[in-house]
DNA sequence: AGTGCGATTGACT
DNA sequence: GTCAATCGCACTA
């Protein structure tokens, strides 16, 4: 898979989110993406490496959990070579399977909100800091597969929620996936 | 050592 | 539509 940040947000999509609990599976593929680009003022690693931001400088395909409003945990995906702080974040997936071991993580959400939003797809695969540096391309309890999907299109718009850098259009989604967190097309007034 | 805040969510008007 | 919850951590001193 490709390194560089755009390109794998990009080829993320697509691709299934699997994760594995006491042999029980729970997948969904993925449909919205955000790079996180060096030098990006909005990316976590754009004042260095911290206790927290290490995991971004990991070569690309290595998770990067953290707590976000103190209630939420997002997951990103390292891109580009080791030493270089960038990432990709997950905000949505298409629930797969084990969909009911996943409505069971999250209480009193539809079908359609299961994996929705990048804080309730890491509540319903039940992930957290303790997945923090992980391989995602190799580990048994967390990784990303191919199950030989194409998308048809991908769509662009601003990302989401962010206060700084806010203006750039790095959000990138399956066009017309009712599982989206945000736009589903492009906005004209946006270009 | 103290302070302020954020790549969100769910509850509520 | 508005708004508070909640906490690890980066920042300042």
């Amino acid at each position: 898979m490709t390194s560089d940040t755009v390109g794998l947000a990009r080829a993320l999509l697509g691709k299934v989110l699997v994760r594995e609990i006491d042999g029980v599976v729970a997948a969904g593929r993925i449909v919205e993406t955000e790079a996180y680009l060096r030098h990006d003022p909005a990316c976590h690693a754009f004042r260095g490496m911290t206790p927290r931001n290490r995991s971004l400088f990991l070569e690309h395909g290595h998770a990067y959990v953290y707590l976000c409003y103190g209630t939420s945990y997002l997951l990103n995906v390292s891109s580009e070579a080791g030493g270089v702080g960038s990432g990709v974040l997950l905000r949505a997936l298409e629930p797969l399977y084990g969909i009911g071991h996943m409505q069971r993580n999250i209480s009193h959400v539809k079908l359609r909100d299961l994996t929705r939003g990048p804080g309730r797809l890491t509540a319903a695969l039940r992930i957290d800091r303790r997945h923090d540096g992980l391989n995602l391309f190799t580990n048994q309890q967390l990784w990303i597969g191919d199950d030989g999907h194409r998308i048809e299109s991908i769509g662009e718009s601003v990302r989401i929620g962010l206060t700084k850098a806010a203006d750039e259009r790095l959000r990138y989604f399956v066009a017309g996936s009712p599982y989206l967190s945000g736009p589903r097309k492009l906005n004209r007034a946006e270009r």
